[in-house]
RNA sequence: GGGGGAAUUCCCGAGUGGCCAAAGGGGACAGACUGUAAAUCUGCUGGCAGUGCCUUCGGUGGUUCGAAUCCACCUUCCCCCA
């Protein structure tokens, strides 16, 4: 059976990812599948830059606005229902078209990226949660290593949450995790993929980034957050860890001028694009696409690497 | 006009005779990543080179075996009294 077409579109934010996808969408008639982490979320419109129905210009867009922020979501989750939402696509045979800079999220569904039925487990994470704050981390990581001596080379022992996440992986599966990473890895992707991912120079990335940021503010990105707080959302939560969340959050509070907000707000999004860039060059499959030239050129060179991965 | 203080590597900022290419933080750059991933974490940041050498702590001279650290003068900035 021939494999199924997906065109995939990353790259880090504010390089044009959702107007390229939508372009694409209407060209070659597809739908937008959202590979975003904090979309997902309803009420989280202007920090998380969601196209808006005009812009969308009537394109389906899946995965976006599908949970409250009070809500738990995670890869395995993600990847469920893009691969539903794949199929829905393709049987009203029309192309599918991936589109998003969480690279974690990408590469598992891309890749298919088993993830072991895992019921819900909570007094192991709990316990464990508990024990890295009485014991500390180096106990801990010592603890990982005498299960599982291979993720614990692998994983710095500061670095708590994976430290906890290969822990609980082995308590809940009795096998290391480090063997099922180990499997898992380099297997070839079960789609027909067109891999494009956009970058541009980085001051020019920076200056997006900038005016992207300033132009929230404007549209009220102060009072989305206030909003979610009256909700009840606190930092903490998931959706709360969202860039502009939750670097607003300490400004709602009193802790912070709006300015140094914004300036954090700033500097943490150049960081988080530099770090979806790394993600991304470590993926074999990419095609790089310069989008430092406008829309028309990005557009060009897109609808070029379609044509040279899918033929006419 | 008089008195006092400060100038440090991309930035802030420690350093007050050798252990200083110079703490710490920020930024920049690079990287990891398999159920919180817009999260979490790591490395690196004068140059050249195998435990070495070279250039650097506002400038110029000096003291000293040895100076970012002491002295003199100069430049700039800040504060106080006029």
């Amino acid at each position: 059976m021939e494999k199924q077409k997906l065109l995939v579109i990353a790259g880090p934010t504010a390089s044009g990812k959702s107007s390229l996808a939508i372009r694409m969408a209407k060209r070659w008639n597809g739908e937008v599948i959202s590979a975003d982490s904090m979309q997902v979320y309803r009420r989280m419109d202007i920090g998380t830059a969601k196209v808006t129905p005009e812009e969308a210009e009537g394109i389906p867009h899946h995965l976006i606005d599908v949970l409250e922020p009070t809500e738990e979501w995670n890869v395995a989750l993600f990847q469920e229902q893009a691969e539903a939402a794949i199929r829905d696509i393709a049987s009203r045979g029309r192309l599918p078209i991936l589109c998003g800079g969480t690279g974690f999220y990408l590469h598992a569904l891309l890749y298919g990226t088993q993830f072991a039925e895992e019921p819900e487990q909570r007094d192991i994470r709990q316990e464990l949660e508990d024990r890295m704050r009485t014991e500390g981390p180096e106990k801990m990581h010592e603890a990982l290593r005498a299960v599982d001596p291979e993720a614990a080379d692998s994983i710095h022992p500061h670095n708590e949450k994976r430290v906890i996440r290969a822990l609980e992986y082995y308590r809940i599966h009795g096998t290391p995790i480090s063997q099922h990473n180990r499997e898992m890895r380099q297997k070839p992707s079960p789609y027909d993929l067109c891999f494009l991912a956009l970058d541009m120079d980085r001051t020019v990335l920076y200056d997006r980034i900038d005016r992207r940021v300033d132009l929230m503010i404007e549209q009220g990105l102060v009072d989305e957050v206030r909003g979610l707080v009256q909700e009840g959302l606190s930092a903490g939560m998931t959706a709360m860890q969202g860039l502009g969340y939750k670097e607003i959050l300490p400004y709602l509070e009193g802790s912070c001028t709006l300015e140094e907000a914004v300036r954090v707000l700033k500097r943490d999004t150049r960081h988080f694009a530099k770090r979806q860039l790394t993600w991304l060059r470590a993926e074999k499959d990419v095609r790089w696409i310069d989008a430092g030239h406008g829309a028309e050129e990005l557009l060009r060179q897109a609808e070029e690497q379609i044509r040279q991965v899918y033929g006419k």
